[in-house]
DNA sequence: CGTTTATGTTGACTTTATCAACTAATTAAT
DNA sequence: ATTAATTAGTTGATAAAGTCAACATAAACG
């Protein structure tokens, strides 16, 4: 009901990102074992590398960007600061927000996963060229705004 | 521990796929209630949507193709099968597969996904142009051998 | 043959997701 | 200023997905 007039094929989009997407999560499910000793989980996992990203972040920006419930969100960083991977403290000017951060361990771990995830994701790409993988990146980081 | 040289940086990619997934999960969700009148959920959306493009075929293949487990496979197909939306049939040729084709019901069920999908995933593909559609497409098609 | 591999099913279990209700802090409105 | 409406985050209950090992059966292979 939305006003765009996209033509139904587009859908194949759709499927062929779950697609990719659980290519990787297999990926990285069979190297876990070897990495993941925190067992943070994908999901802990994506969470704790788009936090490196992001720095020094409101909570609920960070879960904007990784798209996830607040709800969930709430729990999954409560896993994570149990494990001593994120840092959260009240924010000064505004009461009801937390601000979130990894902490030096939490680097560490970061640093293991983004190892991981580059050789599942290597192995996924592999058909396709660099420059190629380039604008693959490009057009994705146009897509979220 | 594979052979590649993948460069770190690619990690990103992970992110902005998981992150665009998301996104089309959250849009389709709050469609839901519109189309989703079997209640076949993402998950088996997805899995009819696939099916629907590979027409008649062998259970694994389907399985090899949506990239999941095969014990969630068989519960999920169960699930369509009961709603009456998928068909299936031992293979005469092989006795351990299942061949399976969706219904002319599944058929309609199918167009209202892909109504949907395609509304959704419009909206989040808005800030790229129709050839950068066709480039991703392009892509992502390649990726997957 | 016997052994190995592939397909599919089942069971038990863990992880994620969903959704509504609720507190507390902030902003907007009159 | 005081009330009303938003926003951030938490909790609880429940449902949906994913994981993993064990199993039955049917091919394939030596």
């Amino acid at each position: 009901m939305s006003t765009n007039n996209t033509s139904l094929h587009d859908t194949e989009l759709a499927l062929l990102v779950d697609r990719f997407m659980r290519r990787i999560h297999f990926g990285l499910q069979s190297r876990a074992p070897d990495f993941d000793k925190k067992s943070v989980g994908p999901g802990g996992g994506f969470i704790l590398m788009t936090l490196a990203d992001m720095g020094y972040t409101r909570l609920n920006e960070l879960t904007r960007r990784v798209a996830r419930d607040k709800s969930q969100m709430t729990r999954t960083m409560h896993s994570l600061e149990r494990k001593g991977l994120v840092r959260r403290e009240p924010s000064p000017t505004d009461g009801r927000v937390s601000m979130v951060s990894l902490t030096p361990e939490g680097d560490v771990v970061v640093g293991e996963l983004m190892a991981a995830v580059a050789d599942a994701i290597g192995e996924i790409l592999e058909p396709i060229s660099e420059e190629e993988k380039e604008t693959l990146k490009h057009l994705l980081r146009r897509i979220h705004v």
